[in-house]
DNA sequence: TAGCATTGCGCG
DNA sequence: AAAGCGCGCAATGCTA
């Protein structure tokens, strides 16, 4: 690859029939343009990554990097346009008059489907193709351009500038993490089924939830008893007695009847065939590989959501099914009480950081004796970070006020600016999204000399409610942080990691990931490598040095450690 | 009959 | 209506 001088970064952006990459100096000034044929693409980025390294700024990681992937090229770095426009334009760090702010059309928040729809989305002759933000590489660099700006002019650069390279490399990780797919035992998981709800039986109820439905329906005196539809459930249940005001679990625990036990059977059974069965499995699982669409930036605090396969919420009772390749193991690890240590950090707390450092937070908040046992440390804590304020929990939390006054200061300081109206950050800069029209129109109602009682009950609500939820975002919004600083350096350390053999397995994760540990599934505070056996302890090294340094990367030299549960399995089974 | 709201429950 | 945050999804029932 011949070029006057290497590149810092190159944009790439669509054509009719393919790419154009431009070359840009670490100023951001341009200096040469390759036009690059579809299908000469991925060879093309792959010989630039070698020579440069450079950062790959694109509008949309999956709409490039999904293809890139299938060919089986990595990429190092990315500037992800769509996901930092959306930080940077919302962020009280950036000048209120940035041109980034102004530049709609990169408000892109939909996921775009990086199968059926990327074709979709530059066929201007459908109508019903979803919106994507700009594939033009001149408006690309235009966005770049403002977004540099942006940064270099905001309050604090640093934070921003750590934060959109995070959330890039958060993008890349979120691809790889599809293509390379959670390694999943359909025959386990079948058997998992088989024992739970008894024996599949096509067009009808497997044996045992048809059991527990018998027994439901006897308890209720009701042959016919509809137990799927919650009105016709809760009148069946008010026949017999069981005065419930909705039919949830909770609430039927509390009950002593003969159709509890059944029901709360049938209804966890019900749950595990609807959810996870025999259904999701054809659908979902292919040649041993569960691969989950993972939306970097999905929700408003910055945590990932997903779409499609329930990828957050595979159950416990499911987690043996995730079975590591012949030769392989899965290095499982999760942080403990990440949330806590991180409004340590961030508010400066000492006391809360000692508390945390070397053991589990819980037990230093007891042994602090803010308050007597684990258990109410922990409902006290999770109470202080959601903004409990009745029951067990809204009652030991002013005694973490007293023990923890700067962490408490916080996260209360946080509610207050909620309820005005007012917008929080966190700590590396994104910030919450501003409140409704409606919440306002309701807010200023209320202070008008004729509301009505209802009007001010109603604002007050409201009010109270954005509290809560400006309380809780910049802690969750914050862990969400660390734990993309955390995937990031994970996923380099890991990379760096040799190769093994190729004729270890059926390479069913392809061969980008056949031969070296990679991450395999990522859950807020939770990550699952896949490694060769070999491997193991170096990976399980790399996930702790990783953590380590995502702390030190957010807080600097502020003495908290992020203390990891780390195990090295053949399957993910927890406990 | 499609689209929307509600309920309940899985995950952190 | 889980006392208190953030999600996704399936099933059901209501409405246009």
């Amino acid at each position: 690859m011949d070029a006057a001088e290497p590149p810092a970064w190159i944009v790439l952006g669509r054509t009719t029939n393919g790419a154009l990459a431009v070359h840009l100096d670490p100023a951001g000034a341009e200096l040469e343009r390759h036009r690059v044929a579809a299908s000469d693409l991925a060879p093309w980025v792959e010989r630039a990554e070698s020579t440069w390294s450079p950062r790959w700024v694109w509008h949309d990681t999956p709409q490039w990097y999904t293809a890139l992937l299938e060919s089986g090229v990595r990429v190092a770095r990315c500037h992800d346009l769509r996901l930092c426009h959306l930080i940077l334009a919302g962020s009280a760090l950036v000048a209120g008059d940035a041109a980034v702010r102004a530049a709609r059309a990169w408000d892109v928040v939909a996921f775009v489907e990086p199968d059926d729809a990327a074709p979709a989305l530059f066929d201007l002759e459908d109508p019903t193709s979803p919106v994507g933000p700009p594939a033009d590489v001149d408006e690309a660099i235009a966005e770049f351009s403002r977004q540099r700006e942006a940064i270099a002019t905001a309050a604090d650069p640093g934070r921003l500038r750590l934060l959109t390279a995070a959330e890039s490399a958060g993008a890349l990780v979120a691809a790889e993490l599809r293509a390379a797919g959670l390694p999943w035992d359909a025959a386990a998981h079948d058997r998992i089924l088989t024992e739970v709800l008894g024996e599949r039986t096509p067009g009808a109820q497997p044996a045992k939830l048809a059991d527990a439905a018998t027994r439901v329906r006897t308890a209720l005196g009701d042959p016919a008893a509809s137990l799927d539809s919650q009105p016709k459930l809760l009148r069946s249940l008010h026949r017999v007695g069981v005065l419930v005001e909705s039919t949830s679990r909770w609430e039927l625990a509390r009950q002593r009847h003969p159709v509890v036990e059944p029901l709360l059977e049938y209804k966890k059974m019900s749950r595990l065939l609807s959810a996870n069965g025999w259904a999701w499995l054809d659908e979902w699982v292919h040649e041993g590989r569960f691969r989950p669409v993972y939306v970097p930036g999905g929700v408003v605090t910055g945590r990932w959501a997903s779409s499609g396969g329930g990828a957050l919420q595979i159950p416990r009772q499911l987690r043996e099914a995730v079975t590591a390749d012949p030769g392989f193991v899965l290095v499982v690890a999760d942080v403990a009480q990440l949330e806590p240590r991180v409004l340590a950090a961030m508010s400066g707390d000492e006391a809360l950081a000692d508390a945390a450092r070397g053991r589990d937070l819980y037990a230093g908040i007891v042994d602090s004796g803010a308050v007597a046992t684990r258990a109410e440390a922990k409902v006290a804590m999770l109470g202080a970070m959601y903004g409990a304020t009745t029951g067990e929990s809204g009652r030991l939390v002013p005694r973490l006020r007293r023990a923890y006054p700067r962490a408490m200061d916080l996260v209360d300081a946080a509610a207050r600016t909620g309820e005005d109206g007012g917008d929080v950050s966190t700590w590396l800069g994104r910030t919450s999204p501003r409140p409704g029209g409606e919440w306002s129109r309701a807010q200023s109602r209320a202070t008008e000399a004729e509301a009505s009682g209802a009007e001010e009950t109603r604002a007050r609500r409201w009010a109270r409610d954005r509290g809560r939820f400006t309380r809780n975002f910049i802690v969750q919004g914050t862990a969400a942080e660390w734990a993309l600083a955390w995937l990031a350096d994970l996923r380099t350390r890991l990379h760096a990691l040799p190769l093994v053999a190729a004729d270890r397995s059926a390479p069913r994760s392809g061969p980008a990931f056949a031969r070296q540990a990679h991450l395999a599934f990522f859950l807020h505070d939770e990550v699952i490598v896949h490694a060769p056996q070999e491997h193991a302890e170096a990976a399980a090294e790399a996930v702790r040095d990783a953590a380590a340094t995502a702390g030190r990367i957010l807080f600097g030299a502020f003495p908290l450690d992020f203390p990891l549960d780390v195990r090295i399995t053949r399957t993910a089974l927890k406990d």
